[in-house]
RNA sequence: GGGUUUGUAGCUCAGUCGGUAGAGCAGCGGCCUUUUAAGCCGUUGGUCGUGGGUUCGAGUCCCACCAAACCCA
């Protein structure tokens, strides 16, 4: 801590020479000030006054209940006193009175009125910064603008904030630009921006609707491994670690899949996992590399089946946090999560998108399975992948993916693509599976399950020539894995869904750092010096 | 990895043709006993992202680097 000042906390001045910037000359002058209120006997970081009301649960909160209240002459001696408690945001200072406006829980606002007759809390009040948390006790009454405010008769000093805020919190416009700031100190960005909280309230809402979803379902929920020593689920590269007392190399989770499904083996006919999933890639607005699935596996029921679910699933979370089931979402206007969405296969879609590939109208022909990769190649160029399956998956990113805008499922799935999902009985070539689009993006990932053991194993060598022929994606081959579905696993259909990309979308916020607290960033560069020596 | 844009006071931003760094807010000192996210007077605060170069002279022009945002891969 730096040392503690020894002139009055009221003459500025005498510091100017040392200050280096005026941020320290601020800081410094609120650190007098604290060590003045320590002198006189006061605590500047007091717990031992509890308000008595939130500020929201006050009488008056709207505007049209405000003619309830009296005028400030006409208060009764017996009026009802409220002890509140908030950050100090704003002054406005005429004279011998003044305006104090506080923020409490759930961003509710209070104006707080002082006379200077009330002596000891006049003083105190001139010793105040905003930031400063305070409790003020008094009698509510209706100001001659029409206003609800509370009268002090009483004030104290909770908690000393020693740093200024970055912009005046309650004036309108930008306050602060800095978006690197906002994410690295989310605390401040959150007092001078409240409308940030409110997205993490909407995500709180969110969740809680997902769960009660699947709990009134008769789903399980439960907390499976983080640390794994073979790692699967998903096609991502996940982060290293190591166990010590084991000594024992571990990685992240990329997916919760596989445990999960060894549940379902266990009997767990409906399980569910909200949680967090660990992939070692790159950031985007889209892209954070730890992020929230929740994966629901129900036993005897397939893919088609949790269309059905996952639509009235979504319909149910976007009623919640906006009211209706036709929300805008950045440059797209009304994009409808109301039942039925539109359901198409990948093939049809690239056929849509480019009439003249070689993609038959019903089902896969063989004269297609040969034709395409080279389509593919033809129109993608060298970057195009060799087989069907490859071949179509980046025929559907390049010329369907972002046209998605309104809810689409998107079914039938190469196998190749697809190393945990159940063939289909007509085509092997192809798997139950589906992924939804919305605005462009997947938002859920959804198969009928493999639970043929041999052909698990099959399709995790598959996995490891990839991994071997320099797939970092590939997973690893997980023989607890094929020994659980030895044991036999029901016909089961499970599903994956990107909880910050439905956030985003719920509350239509443009990057998923909006959606996440304190998304990950580079590390903060904090001399000069340092960013020489790189 | 590539492209575009940005970086000036605590915050938001100006800064013309290269010629002594500005405003609003915040802060500080005054005035004001019902303000509206106040008003009025005064005032502190700057290594112009960092380092080099061109020039009599660089916030401004050139180069490199750092950081960020967006787009692309």
């Amino acid at each position: 801590m730096s040392t503690v000042p020894t002139s009055s906390p009221h003459s500025p001045n005498d510091s100017t020479q040392a200050d280096k910037s005026d941020l320290e000359g601020q800081m410094r002058d609120r650190r007098r000030i604290i060590e003045s209120l320590r002198q006189s006997g006061q605590n500047p970081f007091a717990n031992d006054a509890r308000p008595t009301h939130q500020i929201y649960a006050l009488p008056a909160s709207r505007q049209e209940e405000v003619a309830s209240l009296p005028l400030e002459n006409e208060l009764a001696a017996d009026a009802p006193r409220y002890a509140v408690a908030g950050r100090l945001l704003q002054v406005n200072e005429m004279g011998k009175a003044k305006f104090l406006f506080i923020r409490g829980d759930r961003g509710a606002m209070l104006q707080l009125y002082l006379k200077a007759d009330v002596v000891e809390a006049f003083a105190l009040s001139n010793q105040l910064g905003l930031g400063d948390f305070v409790l003020a006790q008094g009698p509510l009454f209706r100001t001659r603008k029409d206003k609800r405010a509370l009268r002090i008769e009483s004030l104290r000093l909770l908690s000393k904030a020693v740093r200024p805020l970055p912009g005046k919190a309650l004036q309108d416009g930008p306050k602060v630009t800095d978006e690197d700031w906002r994410y690295r100190q989310r605390y401040a960005d959150m007092i001078v921006h409240p409308e940030v909280a409110d997205v993490f309230r909407k995500r709180a809402t969110i969740v809680r609707e997902i769960r009660r979803f699947f709990d009134e379902r008769g789903y399980v929920e439960c907390d499976t491994r983080m640390l794994l020593s073979t790692n699967g689920g998903a096609a991502a590269r996940p982060f290293r670690t190591h166990h010590n007392a084991l000594d024992l190399d571990l990685s992240l989770r990329i997916a919760t899949e596989l445990d999960l499904k060894r549940l379902v083996v266990g009997g767990l006919d409906r399980v569910y996992e909200i949680g967090r999933i660990f992939r070692n890639e790159g950031l985007s607005r889209f892209h954070n590399p730890e992020f929230t699935t929740i994966e629901f596996y129900e036993a005897y029921a397939t893919y088609e089946n949790l269309m059905d679910l996952t639509e009235e699933l979504l319909e149910r979370a976007c009623v919640a946090v906006n009211g209706t089931t036709t929300i805008d979402y950045q440059e797209h206007q009304g994009v409808r999560l109301q039942r039925p969405f539109r359901r198409a296969t990948m093939r049809q879609l690239v056929k849509e998108a480019r009439p003249d590939a070689p993609i038959a109208d019903g089902a896969c022909t063989d004269a297609e399975y040969a034709a395409l990769p080279g389509y593919a190649r033809s129109v993608l160029g060298d970057k195009a992948p060799s087989g069907y399956g490859h071949a179509l998956v980046a025929l559907f990113e390049e010329f369907v993916e972002k046209s998605l805008v309104q809810p689409t499922f998107v079914c039938e799935f190469p196998t190749e693509v697809s190393p945990l999902s159940r063939r289909n009985d007509r085509d092997p070539r192809f798997v139950d599976r589906f992924e939804l689009f919305v605005i462009g993006k997947e938002l859920a990932n959804a198969f009928s399950e493999l639970n043929d053991p041999d052909d698990q194993r099959a399709r995790f060598e598959q996995q490891v020539s990839q991994k071997a022929s320099g797939d970092q994606e590939a997973m690893d081959y997980d023989e607890d894995f094929c020994r659980a579905l030895e044991y036999g696993m029901p016909p089961t259909a499970g599903e994956g869904i990107g909880i910050d990309r439905l956030v985003m979308l719920l509350t239509n916020s443009a990057s998923i750092r909006d959606v996440i607290p304190f998304p990950q960033l580079r590390p903060e560069t904090t001399s000069p010096a340092e960013n020489e020596s790189k």
